[in-house]
DNA sequence: GTAGGGCTATAT
DNA sequence: ATATAGCCCTAC
């Protein structure tokens, strides 16, 4: 068995040779590697690799400007001139793809419809939105915002700003459009990545096993060896044991900074407690229950965070079908905590099913009776001025409705919130 | 997906 | 006690 640091080592070796893409991932695979933490060297040298094979593969990708975006927020950013460029270049030539001739008449023309020119502009404007109004604007907020607040903002450069505006431009002046194609080629992109990626690399240094590689060599030729000599192809003991110290000495190092990666990663777990928020797991498992004791059990979980509702409906109301008007008020209506109905703390077993787990009191959700069903509702939670900002920033920009969208533009501000939510917050916002 | 009416937890 | 903000419901 590989010790986990003896391993890191080595697929950071492998991961700065030229092998093969899929070499490297099934040795990813097969080494026991921890997760690497942010902090750790091995993640900068993983994501400079993924970076490095799509410039081998020449197939720039939003991958490509995540890789770049993860780079930037790395603590100590390398080569930051070079990376800023990169992104201004990457995210350009992603834009104005769709308006290559390269990327038109393929073999979906079948339809033979008149208009052979407007094909790419579609996805232009979608990728104008996508990546420059919404990904680069969100970095030039965040740039302008409390200082630090998102470390990926040192993306920003005066190029990408003025990238942006000509994009704006763009969507409105076909003769922009045209220049944009002639000035943002596909090889100028490659070419900021690969000017990027050589002073990443270099700046990066050596891998540790080469530096263990060139002291054990120096130290034997300190002692007038010589590695290559055929003759002295078998260390002696003495260089076995030599090699094994330099090993500790640096597993040592290595374990000291693991300690300190284990407590940035705590901390940062302690201050965004979201990121592990047990609810949600909560509300997973509540949609697999199963009980007799209700008629049906409908969960409504959304594509990922947002649990929007579950409603119970208790067996001896199947006969009172008809729901209420929307006018109608319910005067039994009451709100109860699930502590009310469980008693606390909760039966290991309520239901049938083994290993259910419930919303936590004061978590995040409230059972409402409303008539003959029981209503699972949100925890309200008051909207954060980061929130607020965003919305009236989002609206100002893409215009009143499209909440959807705005939502899908900024993911992680508005990982609590529907698109109902921000329609809703937005009423309040302009009530008053 | 969105608009708009309605309900209720929470702030005042 | 009342006003408001946040959330829910449903028609379209």
């Amino acid at each position: 068995m590989i010790d986990p640091d003896v391993a890191a080592w080595i697929l950071d070796f492998l991961l700065r040779q030229t092998l093969d893409d899929s070499l490297v991932h099934r040795l990813i695979l097969s080494l026991p590697i921890p997760a690497p933490s942010p902090s750790s060297p091995l993640h900068r040298t993983l994501i400079l690799r993924r970076l490095s094979s799509d410039l081998s593969r020449r197939s720039l990708s939003p991958r490509t400007l995540h890789s770049l975006e993860l780079l930037s927020s790395l603590p100590r950013p390398s080569s930051a001139a070079a990376l800023r460029a990169a992104y201004a270049a990457v995210a350009a030539d992603l834009t104005v793809k769709p308006l290559r001739p390269s990327s038109r008449g393929g073999d979906d023309d079948g339809g033979g419809g008149g208009g052979g020119e407007g094909g790419g502009e579609g996805e232009f404007y979608d990728a104008v939105n996508r990546i420059w109004n919404c990904r680069v604007a969100d970095l030039e907020a965040a740039a302008e915002g409390a200082e630090g607040a998102e470390a990926a903002a040192g993306l920003v450069s005066p190029e990408l700003r003025a990238t942006r505006r000509e994009m704006e431009e763009a969507v409105v002046d076909a003769t922009v459009r045209a220049g944009l194609v002639v000035r943002y080629t596909e090889e100028r992109a490659f070419q900021a990545v690969r000017v990027y990626l050589e002073e990443a690399w270099k700046e990066l240094g050596p891998s540790f096993l080469e530096l263990a590689a060139e002291a054990l060599i120096g130290m034997a030729k300190g002692k007038g060896l010589e590695m290559e000599n055929p003759n002295s192809s078998k260390p002696s003991p003495e260089e076995g044991s030599r090699l094994l110290e330099l090993v500790n000495h640096s597993g040592t190092v290595n374990k000291r900074g693991k300690e300190i990666i284990e407590e940035n990663t705590h901390e940062g777990e302690s201050s965004s407690p979201e990121l592990h928020d047990p609810s949600s797991v909560g509300w997973n498992r509540m949609g697999k229950c199963k009980s007799t004791n209700f008629r049906s059990f409908e969960n409504a979980n959304e594509s990922g965070n947002r649990c929007t509702k579950t409603i119970l409906k208790l067996d001896r109301d199947s006969a009172a079908e008809r729901r209420p008007s929307m006018m109608e008020r319910n005067p039994t209506a009451r709100t109860i905590e699930w502590d009310d109905l469980f008693g606390s703390p909760l039966p290991a077993n309520p239901v049938e099913e083994p290993h259910v787990s419930y919303p936590q009191k004061g978590k995040d959700s409230l059972l409402v009776k409303d008539n003959n069903q029981f209503i699972l509702r949100k925890r309200r939670k008051k909207w954060s001025s980061l929130e607020e900002e965003t919305l009236r920033k989002s609206v100002e920009r893409h215009g009143v409705g499209n909440w959807k969208f705005i939502k899908q533009c900024h993911p992680s501000i508005f990982k609590d919130r529907t698109e109902v939510d921000l329609k809703d917050k937005w009423r309040n916002l302009v009530r008053h």
